[in-house]
DNA sequence: AAATTTTGCGTGTGCGCCCACACATTCAAA
DNA sequence: TTTGAATGTGTGGGCGCACACGCAAAATTT
C-alpha cells in the first residue's frame, strides 16, 4: 500500500523494537517488558495504527471448523433460509479457512436437540452455531460449551440467562407492533375484529411468538382502540384443526376484519379463506418461504414481515470470522430489520440463486 | 489452509507447468503455448480450482484512487446518505488499497456537472463512480472515460445509453407500484383522490420521477378503480408554492384522501398537513433522511419507501473491488431493495453511527 | 556458585498470490 | 545470414502479518 499505510514494522522501527515484540504487544501474548510495551502502545496510538485484515488472515493460515446446531428443513421449510445463509457465507468465508459442520435436530422432539447436540462434542470445533428452540435443553449445553471454552453464537432464538458471544435475530416484540401497524392501516376507518393465530405445537416453548402477541396487542391499546383482538393457538394436524377452529370463529365474529398470523404459516390460513372466498380480508405474517410468497403474489396475503432468516445464517458465520480470524470486536447482539414485504418488493428480498 | 484447498502450486505441478504460466493463464495474459494453455485449463476444471481471495488481494499490492462524482448534500440531504456509504466502504477496503477522491456537483446547475466532470481527467484515476443526473452532460463525459479506459459506476440514475462496468439503484416504476399498494391497503375500502406530487425542479430531466408516477398509476388501473390520481408538479421555492398549491388542490377537490411524494421531500408535505391539522391523511414518501423520519416517528407520514441510497454508495465500491482487486465478475445491473420503512422498523434501517 | 527456569527480544519462514524479470526459443524482417 | 522482435516459460521477490524458534540476560532455584 501507499506511504499513508502503517504497519507493523513501521511501529517497530518508530518504537526501537523488533516487530515481534510488537507483535506480542498486539497480541497481548506478553514476554515483553513494561517499558517496550508503553513504548509500542504510544506508537500504535500515535500512528493510528490499523491492521490489514487482508494480511492478518492469510498471514493466521488456520483452519475453523464450526458445528451448527438446528432444526430440520425438511420438517419445517422456514429453516431452509437460515441454511442457505450459512451455506452460501460458508462458500464465502472458504478462503479464511472456515467450515461448518451441520447437526441437524428435529424441533418436535425435545430430546432430540438433546442428543443431537451432545455429538458436538464427539469432535472438536472452534465454535458453535445454534438455534435454540429449547430453553431448558439448551441451558446445559451452554454450560458445557462454556466449560469446554467453545464459543457460542445464537440466532433466531435469543436466550440471555448463559453468556455467549452473540446474538443474531429479530426483535419479537417489536415485529408484532410492525404487524399491527400494517393491519392497522388497512382497517383505519373499518373497525372490528382481528384475529391473532398462533400455528405452533408448542407455544409454551416459544417466547418469541408471545412477545410478538405483546407487542401486537400494546400497539392497538395504545390506538383509539376500536379494533378487537382475539388471539388463538391451533396446533397440528394444521390443516385439519384449522379449519374448523376457523369455521367456527367465522361464525362466532361476523366482523373478523383481519388476520396476523405469527408464526410462518401464513400460507395455511391463506389456503383457507382462498377456499371460502374471503381472499379481500386482510392477511399479516411471516417469513419468505416459498408457499407463503405465493399467496403474496396471487394477492391473498397482504403482507409478509421478513425476519431475514437467510441473512441471520450468513451474518452468524460473519461474526465468527470477526472473532476468530480477524480478532476484531463482536457486537453480543445484532438485530436485522424486519423487512416489509409486498408482492411489489418481493423479488428484491429473495436470495439470488 | 487445509489438504482440500489447492493453490496454483498444486494446478502448476498437475499440469506440468510452473505456476508463471497458471497464472498467465488465469489472468488471460497472453504468452501461452496453446497445448499448455489447454492443459492448465483441464487441470482447474478437474480439481476445481478456487483462487483464494485473500491472497490475491494480499498480493495485487496496488493502490486504486476511484473519482465519485455526485451532487453536493448540503443542497439536497438526500445526498449525504449515499455518501456515507461510499465514506465507510472507502474505509472499509482500505486495506484492498482503495482510496476515493470525491468531485461534487451542484444538482440544480447543468453546467456545474459538466464542468466538474471535466475536472476528473486532471488526474489519473482507476474508475468512476457517478450519479448521472444530467442525461445529456453525461454522454460526453462517459464517451470519454470510454477513450481513456475509465471503467463507470453508476448509482441512482442508470444511463443505458453507453457502456459501464454497473448500474446500482432502484426501480424506480417498481417503486411507484409498491407506493400504490401501500396507499391502495390504506384506502381500500374508501374512494377518492389520490394526491401524486412531484417536488423537483427539474422534472423533465428527471426520467425516475416519471417512471414512479407510471408504476403508480399503472397499479390503480390494474385495480377495480375506485381512486383518481391526480399528478401534480411543485417547483422551489418549494415551501412557499406547496402552500399555495396545497391550498388550491384541497379546496377544489374535497375527496382528497391521500399523499404521495415522489422525491424525498415528503416531510414538507407532512409539514403543510401538520399545519392544517391533516395529519390522518394518508401520506407516503421516499427515503430517510432525518425531517422524513421525524414525521414518521410522530405518525405524519405513514410509509417511506427507502431506497437504499447508503448502501448504493457502499455497493458502489465493492463492485470496483469485485472488479480491479479480486477480479471478480460484476453484475452490470444492481437493484437494491426497496424497503418499505414504518415507525416500527425504522431504526433497524438507519446506518449506526 | 552452579544449574536451572523465566523473561525479553529478534530473526526467519510461510500463507497464496501477483508480477517483474531473465532466459530460451521461434519466427519474420533486413 | 544476420538482426531483431515476438513468443513461451520459469524464477524470485514481495505484500503484511502470525508464529515458531533461538538466544541472551535476568530471576530463581538448588
Amino acid at each position: 500500500m501507499g506511504k499513508t499505510n502503517i504497519r507493523i514494522k513501521d511501529i517497530a522501527e518508530k518504537a526501537g523494537v523488533s516487530t515481534g515484540t510488537v507483535d506480542r504487544v498486539l497480541h497481548k501474548r506478553g514476554r515483553v517488558s513494561p517499558v517496550a510495551e508503553k513504548k509500542v502502545l504510544e506508537v500504535i496510538e500515535a500512528l493510528n495504527y490499523q491492521p490489514n485484515f487482508i494480511a492478518r488472515a492469510l498471514g493466521a493460515n488456520k483452519n475453523y471448523t464450526l458445528a451448527v446446531l438446528m432444526p430440520d428443513p425438511a420438517l419445517d421449510p422456514y429453516w431452509s433460509a437460515p441454511q442457505k445463509g450459512l451455506e452460501a457465507a460458508a462458500a464465502d468465508y472458504n478462503s479464511h479457512g472456515i467450515t461448518i459442520e451441520k447437526f441437524i435436530y428435529n424441533q418436535n422432539e425435545v430430546q432430540s436437540f438433546a442428543d443431537t447436540s451432545e455429538r458436538i462434542f464427539s469432535k472438536k470445533f472452534d465454535g458453535v452455531i445454534v438455534a435454540p428452540l429449547f430453553f431448558q435443553q439448551y441451558l446445559p449445553f451452554a454450560k458445557k460449551c462454556g466449560e469446554e471454552n467453545l464459543p457460542l453464537v445464537l440466532f433466531n432464538t435469543n436466550i440471555k440467562e448463559v453468556p455467549k458471544l452473540s446474538f443474531i435475530g429479530q426483535d419479537s416484540y417489536q415485529s408484532g407492533r410492525l404487524g399491527a401497524h400494517l393491519l392497522s392501516t388497512g382497517l383505519r376507518l373499518d373497525p372490528g375484529e382481528i384475529l391473532l393465530l398462533h400455528l405452533a405445537d408448542d407455544l409454551e416453548n416459544s417466547a418469541h411468538l408471545m412477545r410478538k402477541e405483546e407487542g401486537f396487542k400494546d400497539y392497538f391499546e395504545q390506538q383509539e382502540g376500536r379494533q378487537r383482538i382475539l388471539a388463538v393457538n391451533i396446533k397440528s394436524p394444521i390443516n385439519e384443526n384449522l379449519v374448523n377452529h376457523l369455521d367456527a370463529l367465522l361464525d362466532n365474529y361476523q366482523d373478523i376484519k383481519a388476520f396476523f398470523v405469527t408464526t410462518s404459516k401464513a400460507y395455511e390460513v391463506a389456503a383457507y379463506l382462498e377456499g371460502v372466498g374471503l381472499q379481500d380480508k386482510l392477511l399479516v405474517g411471516f417469513d419468505l418461504i416459498e408457499e407463503n410468497i405465493s399467496y403474496l403474489n396471487k394477492g391473498v396475503i397482504d403482507f409478509i414481515i421478513n425476519q431475514n432468516a437467510y441473512r441471520q445464517g450468513y451474518q452468524s458465520i460473519e461474526s465468527f470470522v470477526d472473532f476468530l480470524v480477524l480478532k476484531k470486536e463482536v457486537n453480543d447482539l445484532l438485530y436485522l430489520p424486519l423487512d416489509v414485504i409486498t408482492k411489489e418488493n418481493v423479488k428484491y428480498y429473495l436470495p439470488q440463486a
